[in-house]
DNA sequence: AGCACGCCGACT
DNA sequence: GTCGGCGTGCTC
């Protein structure tokens, strides 16, 4: 008998291995299994079958049965499997269970199936017309009607024409009643699709992607038609009966969008959002498995979809931190397509208008062809960014939130009924409470950080934990009853606004106004409908989607982002505000940004005036060299987690003094060693520490597998131990 | 995950 | 003496 490699579906690292097993012939690699697991019966996946076992042949077991009579797991995906629990140190199970729709393992939801109609071979529906009796209305109604057609849902002619004639056709062998399987496909408004001409950039842009199979950075601006070069060398690829992958931030699947690829693409595309009922992303997956489908789009995790035989993968907005999964199971989306890519011996196409630091650095250096798309499709010039010093407002006796410009600015766009949007980095009302004799600022009990103030429920908020506090009235420490607002958030910038103009729709839009299904794209509507009409919001308004009315912009406090004790908050800061200006005037009407920031003269600024993105990169990329960050080394952080702080101090010392040894033997590769305790020290009670490295790429793979493998050892119930590879935040 | 084994304290 | 607390280890 041949020998089956099984995992067992069980999240414990204990059991996170190998396990040997009898298996029949019917046993195919990919498929789900039922296996006996001491005295437990569970699901495994087999990922290997062979012809002889290691394990003592007097303790091996058998397979008792599958689960699905069809593969699961493509043998693609078996492979990207052993890829990344070597590279992330993940466990089997974990990366099993991204390859499939959690559906599929709760069996919750089971396939749709529709009874189906149609005539039986060689029927005579004139004949048996003639034998029947005259009173038999309904039956002689149906044979009349299902001379039109081939198939019949049963449910529509049961309605017509009642189920008892219906099986009394079927009982006289004229039609035949049979189940069939029906995928559940999200609806969507069927949009006509816009007329696709294309300029000669966006030209130039298809024709060499499709030209070879090889990584490219599409660069282009807001508005240059990236989108339609996506479709254009889809609809190419798919003409070559190959396949497309393309990933966008999970923001901008909008309903817009995705009718946009439903118009040009119909059938041929499956959709993988959030948004989706399990039953529809259940089906949309088994389309996707059984090759129903030549175009797969969808967030981060569509990146493991089991299509086969892909042409092209695309991975749009290719600077968002959300393609890196920051819990378990961490992985990098873009690590992933390039293993795809490889195994499928196809195009990856990275795109934005503000590609990541690394990934231009790539393809400055050739690693990937550097595409550009330069203009905007409409011809307009990017809309003038003005900054304004706070300072000199501050100076000039203005101490509000707003400067003279930018409420003179705001005014016009209002009394031109046009529309606003204004960013501002910071939910709630202002960032801390602090008590202006002595001090004091409220902070959360069980994590090291201060409270926000949320004005609307008149509550001090933890944004990390989430528990709630009473609003302070009088100081707790000195009784004094001066209590002083820290940097304004989103409700403040709100409540300003209602003052100014109390007539005027203003919408918010953020963490706290978009926690109920649907409230994002309510608001967004609601903002497209008003004119003149202000949206305040967080980043979350930042990308991705188009109004053509707005002609302002405003950045209220644009330093916020850049304080952030991050080696990559001004690439962020770039990022953030390059994107929030290129909302402003997408149509006819011309935009204005206006920038306020207290320090005017930071590099960052200069080049986000310019929209100069390469500018930006070289001294951006020459300081990274200079200080010896990424790109030019890799930042791991050891997290340690526990609830006593003697235990978690102990264990971080102790692995520290294993990871100084490390560095002993490789004295040329550490440039950078600490121990800490964690910039934010508690979190939901739990004490935090961490250790800090930079290394240089020579050895990287050999270093971090070995810190892996100390970290492990220092692991236990009471103590949690987390290697972050580049991690995207540092608290 | 779920269960057996085993090593200590407090009870009929 | 032994009943049961849960810490540790094993499952092909």
């Amino acid at each position: 008998m041949k020998i089956a490699e099984v995992i067992v579906d069980i999240t414990n690292s204990q059991v996170d291995k190998i396990f040997d097993y009898y298996i029949p012939e019917w046993g195919q690699v990919g498929q789900r299994v039922l296996v006996p697991f001491g005295k437990l019966v569970i699901q495994g996946f087999v990922i290997k079958i062979k012809d002889n076992s290691n394990y003592d042949a007097s303790k091996l077991k058998s397979v008792i049965s599958s689960v699905d009579e069809f593969p699961v797991i493509l043998p693609e995906q078996i492979e990207l499997m052993s890829f990344m629990i070597k590279k992330y140190h993940l466990r089997y199970v974990d990366v099993l269970r991204l390859f499939i729709p959690s559906e599929l393992r709760s069996d919750k939801v089971k396939p749709l199936v529709e009874f189906l109609v149609k005539l039986c071979d060689g029927a005579d529906l004139k004949q048996y017309k003639l034998s029947l009796r005259k009173n038999a209305k309904n039956q002689l109604a149906l044979c009349d009607y299902l001379e039109k057609e081939k198939l019949y849902q049963k449910s529509m002619l049961a309605k017509q024409f009642s189920n008892l004639a219906i099986s009394k056709l079927e009982s006289d062998g004229i039609i035949e009643v049979f189940e069939e399987e029906k995928l559940r496909t999200p609806n969507f408004n069927i949009v006509k699709p816009i007329a696709h001409t294309h300029t000669k950039l966006q030209k130039r842009a298809i024709d060499e992607i499709l030209n070879c199979n090889d990584t490219y950075l599409l660069f282009g601006v807001t508005g240059s038609g990236k989108t339609e070069v996506y479709m254009s060398v889809i609809e190419n690829i798919i003409a070559k009966n190959k396949t497309a992958l393309m990933l966008v931030p999970e923001i901008s699947l909008t309903p817009q969008v995705l009718s946009q690829f439903k118009a040009r693409f119909g059938e041929e595309v499956a959709i993988i959002h959030s948004g989706l009922s399990a039953g529809e992303r259940f089906d949309e997956w088994r389309r996707i498995l059984f090759n129903k489908v030549k175009i797969v789009v969808g967030a981060r995790s569509a990146i493991f979809a089991p299509i086969q035989n892909l042409g092209i993968i695309i991975i749009d907005e290719e600077h968002e931190t959300s393609y890196i999964s920051e819990s378990n199971p961490r992985y990098n989306a873009f690590d992933v397509a390039e293993f795809r890519k490889n195994y499928n011996n196809c195009s990856l196409v990275l795109a934005s208008a503000t590609p990541d630091i690394a990934s231009f650095k790539n393809a400055s250096e050739n690693k990937y062809k550097l595409i550009e798309l330069p203009e905007r499709v409409n011809g307009k010039p990017m809309p003038k960014i003005q900054i304004v010093d706070m300072l000199s407002e501050i100076r000039n006796g203005n101490t509000g939130i707003f400067s003279s410009t930018f409420l003179y600015e705001l005014d016009k766009c209002i009394k031109e009924k046009h529309q606003a949007m204004i960013f501002i980095n910071r939910r709630g009302f202002s960032s801390f409470m602090r008590c202006q004799d002595c001090g004091y600022i409220a902070k959360c009990d069980d994590c090291d950080v201060s409270l926000v103030y949320h004005k609307y429920e008149d509550k001090l908020k933890c944004h990390y934990c989430g528990k709630r506090y009473k609003a302070l009235t009088k100081c707790p420490e000195c009784g004094s009853s001066t209590i002083r607002n820290g940097a304004v958030g989103t409700e403040q910038v709100v409540s300003k606004l209602k003052e100014l103009y109390p007539n005027v729709k203003i919408l918010r839009m953020d963490n706290d106004t978009t926690r109920t299904k649907n409230a994002y794209q309510k608001i967004l509507s609601e903002f497209g409908m008003s004119k003149p009409g202000i949206l305040v919001g967080t980043q979350m308004i930042a990308k991705g989607h188009d109004f053509s009315d707005v002609t302002f912009v405003g950045i209220v406090d644009a330093d916020q982002s850049l304080y952030h004790s991050d080696y990559r908050s001004t690439e962020k800061t770039f990022e953030l505000i390059t994107q929030m200006a290129g909302r402003a005037g997408r149509d006819e009407s011309e935009g204005k940004v206006i920038l306020q920031t207290y320090v005017p003269r930071h590099y960052a600024y200069r080049f986000i005036a310019n929209y100069d993105y390469k500018g930006f990169f070289d001294k951006e990329l020459n300081l990274r060299k200079v200080t010896q960050f990424p790109p030019f080394t890799t930042i791991i952080r050891l997290l340690f987690n526990a609830d006593v702080d003697e235990i978690v101090r102990e264990t971080t010392k102790m692995c520290y003094t294993e990871i100084k040894e490390l560095k002993n033997n490789y004295p040329k590769d550490f440039v950078y060693l600490d121990v800490m305790k964690s910039p934010i020290g508690k979190i939901k009670n739990k004490i935090r520490y961490q250790i800090l490295m930079r290394i240089t790429h020579d050895n990287e793979n050999e270093l971090i597998s070995q810190i892996y493998n100390i970290c492990d050892k220092y692991m236990n119930s009471k103590v949690s131990v987390f290697v972050e590879i580049n991690p995207q935040n540092l608290s």
